[in-house]
DNA sequence: GATTCATTCAACCATATGGTTGAATGAATT
DNA sequence: AATTCATTCAACCATATGGTTGAATGAATC
């Protein structure tokens, strides 16, 4: 998947990180999330903007503010790739495993 | 885990993706992780530069030539990470639980 | 010792990122 | 209708990023 560059960057901000984990405890609105952090709310709201364009993150406008709510699917992309990662590292390891059981065979042969 | 930034960083960058798969199959040269790409040598040693710097790659200098193995346990960072979120989350979803319960049990008082 | 080979360092470039401030939009309140 | 409130848009700034090219380093080979 192409988003996965897009997920792992986002993730990879501490600030976004922190907003996911706040929005676990449910939606919340822009300026309840920026609340706690001592930035401007305009970063915020362009943080939100990036977890929402990997689509860590669904707002829905509500009037004249946005609840803005966390969608975990995007992270599957993460622990696929994290997956594939010890897939290969395991069939890595059984050729290595397999390459030593060859020299014993054939210590002789060579 | 502070390091955990540089990790995510690190592999939000396809290419370095690709290096680490790559060299998941055994340690190789720089020169060597450099063939398949589209992009100058030195473009590919800066990316193993992040790459060492998170940790998730060792470099052995053999004389002239520098053995690059991958290193498996920054990942670990971004695995705890994604558990502690869903950690959270099965939590959240047991309260939500709960509220309902609370509102089934208590639907005549309010 | 001169040359070649593997790699990094240094400088540069364009674009991205994370932040700021101030103005604009648009819904709610008076 | 005027004002206030929630949010984004726009412009700007400093620094980071991903790439380039050319020079420097330092080991191997002739």
């Amino acid at each position: 998947m192409d988003n996965l560059n897009a997920v792992l960057a986002a993730i990879a901000d501490p600030s976004r990180r922190e907003i996911i984990l706040r929005l676990v405890e449910g939606p919340a609105r822009v300026t309840e999330i920026a609340e706690p952090f001592d930035m401007s709310l305009n970063a915020v709201s362009k943080h939100l903007k990036v977890l929402e364009v990997a689509g860590l993150v669904h707002r829905e406008k509500q009037g004249r503010e946005h609840l803005i709510a966390v969608r975990p699917e995007p992270l599957r992309l993460v622990k696929t790739w994290l997956h594939e990662y010890e897939k290969f590292w395991s069939e890595h390891l059984d050729k290595v495993e397999k390459h030593f059981k060859n020299k014993k065979k054939g210590r002789k042969k060579l």
